[in-house]
DNA sequence: TTCCTTATGTCCGCTGTCGCACAAAGTCGT
DNA sequence: ACGACTTTGTGCGACAGCGGACATAAGGAA
């Protein structure tokens, strides 16, 4: 964050300390709490994902416009991609500017929000590892979870066509891998309608990216959370 | 946020509001401004990146676990993911604590560091739209210039095999790529010492990630950037 | 019922990337 | 200068997923 410690200056400087960085050093480690942010001067510093099987994938690449370790604390005004309703229902709606005088008084509920974007980054980086390393079947499995976990119930109405649009890949694939699922007894399905027969048998098909983020959701957002 | 609105109670419930979204409702687009904020109760919203040639890929999944449109505000201890340098060099340091104290006090440093934290979340997802639709070619030239960027500088000092490892890809691809760009006089390389000759030519080969990425960084963290 | 639209099944050749194996060339320590 | 190690080049078979073309089947509307 190159602009950062010449502007806060005086507050920080005394809290500021200069260190190296060699090659391949580890600044911090899968699920260890940091002791400390990093504010690359000339280093480079990579974001890494390691799956189990050892495989990695860069999730990003931070250097002296960036911070390392976003994780210890967490505007523009719009983001570059679009938001698609995926399966129709109700929501709440609050009001932006309201939400913005709220946000700016700090506090609990700001440390909530936070928190869940947190988790969504975790799920961002799951999907471009995902999408780095695992078979067309693999990442159906981890869809249709994550879906799941989202709704009521064991019953997913949407089309294949959809959740290739959704994935990313061709209609047939998906045709071809939902197939595959019937045919195992994990879910049956008709002209739009998919249900869910047997979870633990998709959590099984499924790679490791959806235990991911899930625990990371968990952890992050226990259910019984109060403010 | 499921537990949000009930926690948050009298102070919101005057401004929120319950409203329907239909299948393939279109909450907000890429790059608008937003005017509302979402928590879906049953619905489930998708964030979509669209490419230039009308492909697309999902982000992450939005259900009543979360918020749609991050984008208009912005913790774990925490996250499952490694950092590792990519480039020796210097770096400053803040206590942890420290920083989260000030960040307590919100103010104009915690709406950078948001606004960073947006940034870095563009990377993100782009990294999982560019593994899914982009061929390794494409991906190395968007690398080398993500790394350019964060070095004075036109040499990158780094083998094929450590690149190969940031992309999830084997060392032999890089390896084809970088000679294709060698012999297209884009760059110069040897034992672990790339120079970059040409670097419009590596944006035009590069996919439309590249330039979204330093975009995005750009209007987020403007170098100017006054607290 | 009949027709039309939407959803799913199947086949084929093509291409990019993988996994593996090994050669060639450069660098470093002694 | 020699050997050992690191870095890069290259060839080859395997395969997942793509693009395209069609066939089949299940609602829904008239």
């Amino acid at each position: 964050m190159s602009a950062l410690p010449t502007s806060v200056g005086d507050r920080w400087l005394p809290h500021l300390e200069s260190v190296e960085l060699p090659l391949s050093q580890v600044v911090y480690e899968s699920g260890a709490t940091l002791t400390h942010v990093y504010f690359p001067t000339t280093a480079i510093v990579s974001l890494l994902y390691v799956m189990e099987n050892g495989e990695s994938a860069e999730i990003a690449v931070v250097g002296n416009e960036g911070i390392v370790g976003i994780s210890r604390f967490m505007g523009g005004k719009s983001t570059p991609s679009r938001a698609v309703v995926q399966s129709a229902g109700q929501s709440l709606r609050l009001n932006a500017e309201f939400l913005e005088q709220e946000f700016n008084q700090a506090g609990a509920v700001l440390h909530l929000l936070l928190r869940y974007t947190q988790a969504l980054i975790t799920q961002m980086s799951q999907t471009a590892v995902c999408n780095r390393h695992h078979s067309l079947d693999q990442q159906l499995c981890r869809w249709l979870l994550l879906s799941l976990d989202r709704l009521k119930g064991d019953e997913l109405v949407m089309t294949q066509e959809l959740i290739a649009n959704m994935l990313g890949v061709r209609r047939e694939g998906v045709s071809e891998g939902a197939l595959k699922l019937q045919q195992a007894g994990l879910i049956r399905y008709a002209r739009g309608h998919i249900t869910v027969l047997d979870r633990v048998g998709l959590e099984k098909r499924a790679c490791e990216c959806y235990a991911v983020v899930k625990k990371e959701y968990d952890r992050l957002l226990p259910q019984k959370t109060a403010i």
